[in-house]
RNA sequence: GGCCCGGUCGUCUAGCGGUCUAGGACGCCGCCCUUUCACGGCGGAGAUCGCGGGUUCGAGUCCCGUCCGGGCUACCA
């Protein structure tokens, strides 16, 4: 049998992190098995159907790097792929009436206000809430005929058999059962005549020939009524995967209160599209050995439904942000100024920081949006034009940089023309009785000697410190760097004073002789 | 309330009856490297495997119970 797997959200909304590993999941296993990856837009909720929706979700899962082989952007061999087309086209119309005709469903005149009651009552009786039968199950033909000339909206449910287990063989949990008296019979089709997910699912599922349904745990509950239609009309059922879910701090479905949610806001932030693949497939995931670091083909090698874990598991940002900044390192300096232009060009970033509120609660860096977007539009315009140069700065920030968006700061001094200077920078070294004096003679040094390389700058402070009687290099390398850079932190000094170059060294020594007390 | 699912270091996990005095990774702490911050290297703390009973010569690994957490309980998906 062939591998075929479909991922199907629902279009309200934005692509969420958790849906982004139930995609993942299906796009490693359908390229390891030389499968079809489908994807399948279910929008018959016309209530909560969001236009946007749709084209999110496409970009958010080909900036991750998922790719699919059929879809509404594809066309493919069991077009359309949207729910709301395929219901057009008169796709369930004669499964629905096979139903009607086999007596695998009914239809079912209860008003809204009826079922509420009836819910009510099974509350308060602490009995099993649902449809179990009600007055139309078994209603005589007459009856219904009846009922439909009066013009009465109706649904159309399942009548799942009664006396009997219900079991489903799930590729993670295994074997699980249901006493089908307790399984309500669910709405296949609505008063407006729209199937529901429980309907349009299984027959798209069935017609598409899927193999494979990864979905998450949310779905286990009414799994027992989707192999009762399946097998009512005689279909072969697919394996069911039911993946745990991605919870957030408190143990519950991840939420915004434990950081962003949605997948395009992971790229605004600078997450590198591997990493986060990587990060997300291990989460309830694992390959069998101690490997953390997979790119995605060692991803696609290694997965196996084996490796997936049955129980939830929590998001942790720290991990994430320790495998982008180790993907950071190990790219040259050229491809993150090019990955970087991209970036910072996107509209999707430049967006993101525009409105960029910093939340304490979110477990993110205390930047501010504004100076982030700043400097960060400063890189890009460097990143143009001066190839080389921003080439050395990146070069001597990517170790100490965990997303794209904190090169922004990281990198601010050697493209502002007078660095930021920090305060607490400026009290910590700059109240020095011998700082004033030495930032003017090694500015003038630094200019008369023409010093471009490391060794030479190096020579000029240690030249300055043993003249004039320093012990160690501290009280000269500190105020320099913070002359320099603005900050107490950094690359190696002698490094970014030759990225610097002679003429901002001698400049900025100079200028910062204002700001001593 | 009912029905399901889950439960190994703070977190993600390895483990598939004996090699587990429970391994790895992130995070945390310390040391080294060093002009700072990082990176990197080395080392450390941290899980009696939710709890209680069994089965067995032997259980994190099998069975039962129990507790806790989660999901579903819509003409939403």
């Amino acid at each position: 049998m062939s591998v075929r797997v479909r991922f199907a959200p629902s279009p309200t909304g934005y692509l969420h992190v958790g849906a982004l590993r139930t995609a993942l999941f299906d796009e490693l296993f359908a390229r390891k098995n030389n499968g079809k990856n489908i994807l399948r837009i279910e929008d018959t909720d016309r209530a909560r159907y969001n236009a946007e929706s749709e084209q999110e979700f496409i970009e958010s899962l080909k900036w991750v790097g998922i790719d699919f082989d059929e879809g509404p952007h594809l066309g493919g061999p069991f077009a359309p792929y949207r729910q709301s087309e395929r219901k057009e086209f008169g796709i369930y119309a004669p499964i629905l009436k096979r139903v009607l005709e086999e007596g695998i469903g009914y239809k079912a005149f209860d008003t809204p206000e009826e079922l509420d009651e009836m819910r009510l009552t099974q509350q308060i009786n602490k009995q099993p809430t649902g449809y179990f039968g009600g007055e139309w199950r078994d209603a005589s033909p007459e009856k219904v005929a009846e009922a439909e000339s009066e013009g009465r909206p109706y649904v159309v449910r399942l009548k799942v058999q009664r006396g009997k287990r219900i079991v489903i063989d799930d590729a993670i949990r295994g074997r699980i059962e249901w006493d089908s008296n307790l399984v309500d019979d669910p709405v296949l089709i609505k008063a407006d005549g729209m199937p529901t997910y429980h309907f349009a699912a299984i027959v798209d599922d069935h017609l598409m020939q899927i193999s494979h349904v990864f979905r998450g745990e949310e779905w286990v509950s009414s799994a027992p009524k989707h192999v009762e239609l399946i097998d009512q009309l005689g279909w072969e059922r697919p394996m069911f995967v039911h993946c745990p879910v991605i919870v957030g701090k408190t143990g519950k479905k991840l939420s915004k209160r434990d950081g962003a949610t949605r997948v395009l806001d992971y790229m605004a932030k600078g997450y590198l599209a591997n990493p986060l693949k990587n990060f997300i497939a291990l989460i309830g995931w694992s390959p069998g050995d101690n490997r953390e670091e997979l790119s995605p083909q060692e991803l696609i090698d290694s997965f196996d439904i084996k490796g997936l874990q049955a129980s939830p598991g929590k998001f942790d940002i720290d991990k994430l942000n320790w495998l982008n900044g180790s993907a950071i390192r190990q790219m040259s300096a050229t491809d993150l100024r090019k990955v970087l232009l991209e970036y910072v060009e996107s509209p999707v970033t430049q967006g993101y920081w525009q409105t960029y509120e910093y939340d304490p609660e979110s477990g993110d860096p205390a930047v501010d949006g504004d100076r982030t977007l700043e400097t960060l539009n400063l890189l890009a315009e460097a990143a143009k034009s001066r190839h080389d140069y921003c080439d050395a700065a990146i070069g001597l920030e990517q170790e100490r940089v965990q997303r794209l968006a904190d090169f922004g700061e990281a990198c601010s001094f050697f493209f502002e023309d007078t660095p930021t200077m920090h305060p607490d920078a400026v009290k910590k070294w700059f109240g020095q009785p011998h700082v004033k004096n030495m930032l003017h003679e090694l500015s003038q040094e630094v200019a008369s000697r023409s010093c471009s390389k490391p060794e030479e700058f190096e020579a000029v402070l240690r030249n300055w410190q043993t003249s004039n009687g320093f012990e160690k290099l501290g009280p000269i390398v500190h105020p320099v760097r913070v002359a320099l850079t603005g900050r107490t932190f950094g690359p190696g000094l002698w490094e970014l004073m030759e990225v610097l170059g002679n003429e901002k060294v001698a400049k900025r020594l100079e200028l910062a002789r204002s700001l001593c007390f």
